[in-house]
DNA sequence: CATGAATGAGTATTCATTCAT
DNA sequence: GATGAATGAATACTCATTCAT
C-alpha cells in the first residue's frame, strides 16, 4: 500500500528526487510559488531537466511537496492519538498542526484543502488527517473536553485559522502563545 | 512635495479611476493577483494606457484597491466605536470585519499586513484601523469584556485568523457562526 | 466578403503585419518550418511580442503565409482562366502554378491541401484554387487538348509532383523543360 | 580507413541494432523525423544509451534508414535491370520505385538526393541505384521506347515527382493509376 | 488625455547527447 | 555492452510597461 510499485529508483535518482524535494519546499514556503523552476533546480544542485524528469509540471513538484507536509502532519497526528488522555492528545495535537505550519505559506492553503480534496494527489494525506482528527475530536468531547456541536470541517477551519494568525506574528513566542490560547480556550466548553 | 501636484482631475479622467478601481476590486479579489493588467483595463472598459497613466504600476494598482478596502474598514470600526456598550461595540466590530472580508482573497493579507505596513501607501488607513481597534480593545478590557494582556497585534492576528477559517467554510452559515463563537469566547476573560 | 470586419488596422500595425508575412514567408520557404521565431521576428525588424500580437501561434503564421501564396495562385489561375484558347490557358496555368512554387518547400505541401482542405483557414484560397482549375481543365478537356478522364484530384497531384521534380533539378533550366514537357505532353489525348 | 573497424559484433550487438533500424524505419516513416529519440529506443526495446552507441547522431540513424531503403529499392532496380526486354524493363522500373516509395514520406527526399549525394552515407546505394538506372534508361532509349534527351537527373526527379504524387491520392488506386499513365505516358517518344 | 501597438525580459518545458551505474 | 538518469541549450509564448498615433 506504501510500496513504491514504480521501480525502485537508482541510488543518485533517489538522492536528486529528496534533494529536489527538499529544496522546493524550502523555496516555495519561503519565497511563495512563483520561484522559477530554474532556481529551485539550482538550489538543489541540479539541472532544469533533471526537476522536469522527476516531476512532469512545475504543479505536480507543489503538489508532491504539499503531499510530504500532509503526510508528515498525518503521522503526528496519528501518534498523537495514541496517547493516553483525550484533552491532552486534542490540545497537543491542535498546538502540534499549527506549530508545523509556521512559515509554510502555501501550505495552510493544502491544509486547508484536505477538507475538500481540490487534487486528487492530495487524497490519501488528507484523508489521513481528517480521519486522525476526526478520533481526537470525538473522544476529547466524550471526555468532556471540547465544546459539542464542532465537527472536523469546523476544526479544519480553526486550524488554518490559527496557522494564518501564529505566522502573522512571527517571532514573537509570547504573543503567539496568547493568540493559540484565545482559540484554545474558545474550543472548551461554555 | 508641497506643490498640489494633483489637479482636481477632470471628469471623465475621474470616472475612469473609479472604473478601474472597481473592475480592479472585482478581478482581484475573484481571481487573485495574477490576472493581466489588460484584463482589468478591459474590464473597465479603458484601454491599458489608461490603465497606467492612473497607477503607475500594477502594483500601485493592487495597493489602491487594499487602501480603499481599509478605508471602508476603517470607517465601519469609528462608527461601531461611537456605540455606547463597549462589550457589543468590540464583538460588533469583530463580526463585521470578518465577515466584511469574506471571499476577498487577497484582502486578508493586506489587512493582515495593518499591523506591519509593509507598503507605505496603506500607513493612513491602517493607522485608523488600528487607532480604532485600540480604543475598542481597550474599553472593553475595561468593561471586563475581553480579557486582559491581549494588545492590537494579537487582536488583529485573531481577525485574520477569523477571516481566514469563515472563508475556509463558504456558504455553511452555521458553521461559521460556531467558528466565530469559538473565536470570540476565547476573548472573553477566564 | 473580402472586407475585414475587424478594424482598419492602425497604419504602423498593418505595416508591421506585412513586413511580419514577408519575412516569415521568405525564412519559411526558404529554411524550413524549424526556425526559431525570434528569428522571424528579427527578420521583420519587430520584437517577439509583436509576432505573436499579429500570430497568436507559430502555427497561424505559417498558415498565413500558406493562405497569401494561395491566393496568389488562385488569382493567376482566374486570370489565365479569362484567356481565349482553352488549350493555351490549361497548359500556362500547368506551367505558371508549378514555377510559381518552385524552392517553397513547405509550400507544395498547401497546394497539395488544396484538395483536402486540411485547415480551415485554408479553406476560402483553396477553394478558388480548386474552382479555378475545374474550369480550364473541363475546358481543355472539351476542347480536346487534355486527355479525357482526369480529375482535378489527379490534376492537382500532378502540380504537386511536377512542383516536386521542378524544385529538384534547381536552376538548370532546361533539364527543368524537359521534365515539364514531359508531362504536359503526358496530359494531352493518346 | 584501412583498419576493419568494426569488429563482427556480438550476437546480441548486432540483434539490437537491426531492432534499432526496424523501429527507427517505421516510426521515421510513419511519423516524421521530429519523433524524439527516446521514442524510437523504446519502440525498439532498448534504452538511449544503447541507440547512441550505435547510431552517434540522430542524424546518423535517419542516415541508415535512408540507406537501407535504397539499397533495397537498388536492388529491385538491379533485378530488372536484368530483364529481357528494354521498355518493359524501364517502365516496371519506374512503377516499381514509385510504388515502393509511397507512405514513405521521408524516403522520397532521400530518393531525390540520389541525384546530388548530399550526405556521404548515401553515396554507396545512390551510385547503385544511379547505375541501374542509367543502365535501363539508355537502352530502353536505344529501343525507342523513351523519348531521347533525358538523363538520370530528369528521370530521377520524375520518379520523386510521381511519388509525391501517388502518395497524394492515397487510398484511390485508380486515380494513382491515371497520374502514373500520364507520367509514362509523357516519357514515350512524341 | 485615451488608445492599443510594440517591446523584450522572463518562464516552463523538451530533447539530443553524455556518463555513472 | 546496456541502461536510463542527468544535463542544459533551445524555444514558444506571456505580460508589465512604454510610446506613437
Amino acid at each position: 500500500m506504501t510500496d513504491r510499485q514504480d521501480r525502485p529508483l537508482r541510488a543518485d535518482a533517489a538522492r536528486n528526487r529528496a534533494r529536489l524535494l527538499a529544496a522546493a519546499t524550502e523555496v516555495f514556503t519561503t519565497r511563495g510559488t512563483a520561484v522559477p523552476t530554474e532556481e529551485i533546480a539550482r538550489a538543489a544542485g541540479v539541472g532544469v531537466g533533471t526537476l522536469f524528469r522527476h516531476f512532469p509540471t512545475k504543479e505536480a513538484l507543489l503538489q508532491a511537496v504539499m503531499v510530504g507536509r500532509l503526510e508528515e502532519v498525518a503521522a503526528r497526528v496519528a501518534e498523537l492519538a495514541a496517547g493516553q488522555d483525550p484533552a491532552d492528545a486534542f490540545f497537543g495535537c491542535f498546538r502540534l498542526v499549527v506549530e508545523s505550519s509556521v512559515g509554510k505559506g502555501e501550505f495552510t492553503r493544502a491544509l486547508a484543502e484536505a477538507g475538500v480534496d481540490a487534487h486528487a494527489a492530495l487524497h490519501g494525506p488528507s484523508e489521513a488527517i481528517r480521519g486522525g482528527l476526526t478520533a481526537l475530536l470525538e473522544s476529547a468531547q466524550r471526555a468532556g473536553a471540547v465544546r459539542p456541536g464542532l465537527a472536523v470541517p469546523e476544526l479544519i477551519a480553526l486550524l488554518v485559522a490559527a496557522g494564518a494568525a501564529v505566522e502573522r506574528l512571527g517571532t514573537d513566542a509570547e504573543a503567539r502563545d496568547r493568540v493559540l490560547t484565545v482559540i484554545t480556550d474558545g474550543l472548551r466548553p461554555r
